[in-house]
DNA sequence: GCGAAGTAGCGAACGAATTCGCTACGTCAA
DNA sequence: TTGACGTAGCGAATTCGTTCGCTACTTCGC
C-alpha cells in the first residue's frame, strides 16, 4: 500500500501526533517519555525516533533543527486530521451517512447535560444559517 | 496473528464485511465480485478465499459449510462494529470527547433540514428520558 | 465413469509499519 | 582533552496485512 497520499496516519503515527499536538512541540525525548507514559509502551528510544524520521519523511511533522536538541511539531492541525479521518470512517462504516454516525454518538456515549445543550445550539446556529459553512480550521 | 481482541477489521476487511452486512450471506464467488465491483480492485478469487478464512479464523465472519457453495456471513452487527469503531476514533482523535466529534460531524458535513430534525428529536428524547440508555444493538 | 468448471485450503511471497542494534556526533563538566 | 551522557541517523530484522500459485475436492453435464 502506496501511504503518502489518500491514507490515515497509522497507529503510532497518531499517538505521536497526539502529543504533538497536546504540547505544540516536543523534542524526541520528550515524545518518547510521553510515549512510555501514556500507556505499557515500553519502546526503545531509537524507535521513536526512527518513527520521527518517518513521519518527517512523510510530511507528517515538523522539525526545528536550529534548537540544540531538534524540536518536532504537527504538520498538520488536530482538526484537519480529525475532519479527514471522520469523513473517511463515516464513508467506509457508516455508508456515508453522517447522520447516523452522529446518532449513534449522541446515543451511545451518555451525554452531560450541558453537552446536549451545546449540540442544540450548534444546530440552532446551523439551522438559522444554512451557509455553506467554510472549513476554516 | 491471533488478532481476535482489541483490534479493528483492516481495510480489506471492513470491505468485505460491508458486502456481507448487505447481502445478509453470500457465497465466496458472490464477495469476490462485489468486491470487484466495488472497486477497481481487480484481485485473484485466491486472495478473497483467503481473506475470507483469515477472517473466520479471527471469529469476524461465520459459515455455513452445508451449503453447497458455503455461505459466509458477518459475525458481528454492523451497529456493533460501528459503534466500536466510533468510541475508537473518539478515543483516538477526539482525546475522548464524543460531544466535539459530534459538533464536528454536525458542522462540517452540511446536513439537510429534515436531517437536523432528526437529530434534534433524538436530543429531547436524551434530554427527556436520562436513562442508561442500554447498548443494545 | 470422465473431463470441465468452480470451490476450498495451504504455504509462501511481498510490501508496509514497527522495532531495534550499532555507529557517529555534540555537549558539558572535571 | 577526555570521558560520560544524550541526540541523530542508518540499515536490517520482525510483524502483520495482503496477495498469489499450486493442489485437492465437488458438482455437473456428457
Amino acid at each position: 500500500m502506496a501511504r503518502s497520499a489518500s491514507s490515515q496516519p497509522t497507529e503510532v503515527e497518531l499517538q505521536i501526533l497526539r502529543i504533538l499536538w497536546q504540547s505544540g512541540g516536543a523534542t524526541a525525548r520528550e515524545v518518547h517519555n510521553a510515549l512510555a507514559a501514556a500507556e505499557a509502551k515500553e519502546t526503545n528510544y531509537s524507535t521513536t525516533v526512527k518513527m520521527l524520521a518517518v513521519m518527517l519523511e512523510k510530511g507528517l511533522v515538523k522539525r526545528d533543527e536550529s534548537a540544540s536538541p531538534q524540536i518536532f511539531s504537527a504538520a498538520t492541525s488536530q482538526k484537519a486530521t480529525q475532519r479527514r479521518m471522520l469523513g473517511d470512517l463515516i464513508d467506509k462504516v457508516y455508508d456515508g451517512s453522517a447522520l447516523s454516525l452522529v446518532l449513534q454518538a449522541l446515543s451511545s456515549r451518555k451525554a452531560t447535560a450541558g453537552e446536549l445543550t451545546e449540540v442544540r445550539r450548534m444546530l440552532d446556529e446551523l439551522e438559522k444559517s444554512r451557509l455553506p459553512r467554510p472549513d476554516h480550521e
